[in-house]
DNA sequence: CTGTTAGCGCCTTCAA
DNA sequence: TTGAAGGCGCTAACAG
């Protein structure tokens, strides 16, 4: 046994700036300002450290710089579930988001489930995260989401969903979007329609609720909020759902569905069913994903723009950084009412059909 | 001003250990021993330092730890896009694995860009991830993948492409998915396939073209290699091909799809020039994401087991770390051919049809 | 431009 | 069980 081995094992065995320093013939601090680009550090020594740097093949340690300078340039976001391709292209555009300011990302999947939404949250908040971005799962409260907001624990912006008004909020505005999608399916000449999916408690949904109760409102369509289903969100659960419903002896003249994932398990069961979407049913969502185009009939969706919604996440938790004292914001993105033949082929049923 | 602020910044002024030893009044190693969970402490001063933790909101700081131990306990995956579900059924899977081991996730998307790629791999690696799960983008090379592998970079695994024979690998069999594809289409009595989609110089488009021209030697089906489509792995792209090089006059009997996010967009160009998928045409695919049982008709495709490469990659990364000298592996896994009405109800053209 | 110094929070060792 | 001490790699301050 070699008794002069180390006793503290060094960073896996990378150079660190010390030994790049004294490589190249440069103090440590030289090394360090060459590192920040410092515009006082003269032509040749920068050449000569950096040379330096990659004969050895340094890398920077920033989890050390981290521990002086109190920041890790890391964000955490922690989401329900991506395979909804909402999500999927919402995640993307945050991260390269903040891909661009710097940051890198710390990523977990609540798969809806608060216990282990608040797991990943303190894994995330013990590796130090500047902030992180929270899609939260059904049931999250202010005592069981974790170590963040208040004095000490880094900001949450909350995305899509909110649980909490003393948060940063980004998400599309669900009421107007719903109010939209209940304008249009009123104008086609229905007389009945039912909200079939979402999941049960989320803010997202209640919103969504609210804007077709409203958008239903004068109109001699029948809606009852009572009436609507709700389901995960996905289109396995939707079709389930669905099936149910119908079972039910439940049909309305519209099918207003909580997302386009869901939307999609309705047009299987419709199918299933020999009910033709957009024929027999109007049908109509939320989210318009590349997927709604394509569907067959073409699915009328209200755009939620995940892009906007993650940009603006992204700057409203950027400035928080800046400026973690001022009064929470919530940020709503305007929805886009996309009509496509889902809907638009519906026609009234003719008299004297059952 | 203050003269006597700190100069060094605390972390967020959070607690310490060492506060949370002076409010418990035992010492900083006691402390250190309680949050270890050693058996060598008694129960009463466990229960004072656990309380003062609690009272103080302390966080463990898991950088300042791994300053010591040189371990981060996260990892890093870089993958190209999770907007195609077959990638976002596998990112979820490996971090639902990767997180019941105590690690954390940073996640970056390359979106098929090996510069971005590589600088996303860096600003792991200086984030000091304990080892890297890659999906390689296009044009990845050992030169300009990043500080990995090697004495002092992280160990990396593959998933599902893979750049190098000298890092682990796990993926679908792919030449072997596409060979049972190849032969259940031979079984149908079609005369001619072509492949269409993937990207151009990924290794599993490669292996799946071989696993083609490998089933179907020895039949009578015609197919070239040269005639397949490439495009980038989505279903818009699928659909902008095909609709190409059906306008040149194509239009074998089997369409195969490089996945089913392209067989998406292949159903939609072939509607839009009233062809029937599974009658006209017989399509199948890879992959099996829960969409393609959805599809009307519903998609025959090769079920290349998301999940299992996930847990297969994860555990092979764990290994890794543990014991990093040892050959790089590659691991194959089975695929399972799932077929349904798109290729089923095929039926050869009657004698006479020109 | 350089060198020195101290310390971020934690872990380990050693002696008490 | 406790206390003291040193150091992981980096940065900031300050006096040359």
């Amino acid at each position: 046994m070699n008794k002069d081995q180390p006793k503290v094992v060094p960073t896996m065995g990378r150079a660190t700036l010390n030994e790049v320093s004294a490589h190249a013939g440069v103090s440590r601090s030289t090394a360090s300002l060459v590192l920040r680009g410092s515009t006082r550090i003269s032509e040749a020594t920068r050449l000569r450290v950096e040379q330096s740097m990659a004969e050895l093949g340094y890398v920077y340690n920033r989890q050390a710089a981290n521990m002086r300078q109190s920041r890790s340039m890391t964000i955490g976001v922690v989401e329900t579930d991506i395979r909804n391709p909402y999500f999927a292209e919402l995640t993307m555009a945050l991260e390269e988001a903040v891909h661009d300011a710097g940051y890198t990302l710390f990523i977990g999947y609540s798969r809806d489930r608060h216990e282990r939404q608040r797991e990943q949250i303190e894994a995330m908040v013990q590796r130090q995260v500047d902030g992180i971005m929270l899609l939260p799962a059904i049931g999250t409260t202010a005592e069981n989401v974790g170590p963040v907001g208040g004095l000490y624990g880094p900001p949450l912006v909350q995305i899509s969903r909110y649980f909490s008004r003393d948060f940063d909020y980004v998400g599309a505005d669900n009421n107007q979007a719903a109010s939209l999608v209940a304008r249009h399916v009123a104008s086609l000449g229905c007389t009945s329609a039912i909200l079939v999916g979402g999941p049960d408690g989320s803010s997202a949904r209640r919103e969504r609720l609210e804007g077709l109760t409203r958008g239903f409102a004068h109109t001699n369509i029948h809606f009852d909020p009572a009436e609507s289903v709700t389901t995960l969100n996905n289109a396995d659960d939707g079709a389930r759902r669905l099936a149910d419903a119908l079972d039910r002896g439940m049909l309305p003249e519209a099918i207003i569905a909580y997302s386009d994932a869901i939307a999609q398990g309705i047009y299987g069961e419709l199918l299933r069913r020999n009910l033709q979407p957009g024929v027999s049913v109007a049908v109509a969502s939320f989210d318009d994903v590349p997927l709604a185009s394509l569907q067959i009939p073409p699915l009328t969706s209200v755009a939620t723009h995940a892009v906007e919604v993650a940009n603006a996440a992204s700057r409203l938790l950027l400035a928080r950084l800046e400026d973690p004292t001022s009064q929470p914001q919530s940020v709503l993105i305007e929805p886009t009412l996309k009509v496509r033949a889902s809907t638009a082929l519906w026609r009234p049923r003719t008299l004297g059909a059952s």
